[in-house]
DNA sequence: TCGGAAAATTGAATAATCTCAATAATTTAA
DNA sequence: TTAAATTATTGAGATTATTCAATTTTCCGA
């Protein structure tokens, strides 16, 4: 990873997130004065699960996959982070560790904000703390719902919801898939590569799916959300 | 569910979570204002997945299953939440909706709070939304460990999970098993009831645990951390 | 205290999913 | 551009875990 040269000004930050807006020009200003800006190259880990967490990371300029690291190298991914989304922000109170992985798939401009900072800013600013927690309102729900998934569905229901998250609205000028293995996406629906492979092939047989590449695009949305209700 | 008759005032309540002691008389006053308490029979729905959420509510007496539901009767359990503890707080942002199921392991008294007043109290107050801050930043970490068992653990070591998360020094005192079945133990490690079983049976032959009756006691921790972290 | 209902247990059969191995396709680096 | 390395695909066999059925035990209300 790289210092990046042309760190921005938070207060002219283009880039800056919604909780952001909550702050007045002083304490944008304090950010500024406790951040650093990082390149990170494609495929290089941003921060790793377990690691002592000293900032909470900013994706100023990005796309980073979020992971849970496994022994035998079967990860499970729990997200995908765009520009404009923190890193692990759960390192400010508590263990001081990361609680997961991540990993820049393209190249990522990240910044560095000292956890200190971030929490004065916390306790100063009720109204900045509760953007925070709506985002973390939002978190939780996704959370539950992976546990659902990984819990209760069966392999045709856990590679329909990856395909729906992967394909969703958010994600569609990500060129996301461009950017995933077929590992990447077993890990996705908590699925071991070959079983993912020969279920997209399935679901391509049914045209349900649409495989070009590396792309994959839902041709039969109603469908392919049933096979994910029903599990 | 009934009125609960004695419904005690916030300023003096004993049992009061950390955050409370953030607040400020007049907010205590404030909270104190936009509650009702109410008392929940063993065995009751406290809050159920997807029903429209118009409280945030605190366990002010009692012990909580929170799980999540399955079309077929095989629920998934998260954590059993014990007095001073919050049920639903993500439902202050975002959907509106619960994003799990509650019930009550014994009789307890429950604190409904306005949705809009606990609003407030955040947006005022940034030390008390630190605190609610801190407890998601918990949270989270629970939830990633919870991914990681479910979706890396084969049966051996989500039961070892389940077994070691249900004797935690947290519980100890709650004579959880008392309250739970079989049923509930595989809701816990993500199994069958069969499947439980069996295995219960074998840690027992093994003198890892000790069964007497509904009460499990671990006998070689040691072993069932290393069960647990094998997986 | 008795009788029925619910919960726990056990075994056998079945289903789901993974692993391993072999091959094909694609990407990368020299 | 070519060779090597990585990734993707496919099949077969093995493993893991569930389901179903039968039986035993426990619990609870009359």
């Amino acid at each position: 990873m790289d210092n990046f040269s042309e760190s921005v000004n938070c207060l002219k930050c283009k880039r800056s997130s919604k909780c952001f807006k909550k702050l007045i020009p002083s304490e944008l200003e304090f950010i500024n004065q406790n951040k650093t800006q990082i390149l990170y190259r494609k495929g290089e880990n941003i921060c790793k699960h377990g690691a002592f967490a000293s900032y909470v990371l900013y994706i100023s300029d990005g796309l980073v996959r979020l992971y849970l690291e496994n022994p035998n190298n079967k990860n499970i991914n729990l997200k995908i982070l765009k520009t404009s989304e923190f890193i692990g922000l759960s390192s400010i109170y508590g263990d001081n560790i990361y609680n997961y992985s991540t990993v820049a798939l393209k190249d990522s401009v990240i910044c560095l904000i000292e956890k200190d900072s971030f929490r004065k800013l916390l306790a100063d600013n009720g109204h900045f703390a509760s953007e925070i927690i709506k985002w973390y309102c939002e978190n939780e729900k996704q959370l539950f719902n992976k546990i659902q998934n990984l819990g209760n569905k069966q392999m045709h229901g856990r590679l329909a919801d990856a395909l729906l998250y992967l394909c969703n609205q958010d994600l569609l000028n990500e060129q996301i898939f461009s950017h995933l293995s077929r590992k990447d996406i077993a890990g996705f629906a908590g699925l071991s590569t070959e079983s993912t492979v020969r279920l997209l092939t399935e679901l391509k047989n049914e045209n349900i799916i649409d495989i070009t590449g590396k792309e994959i695009k839902i041709l039969n949305p109603v469908l392919l959300k049933d096979i994910s209700k029903r599990g």
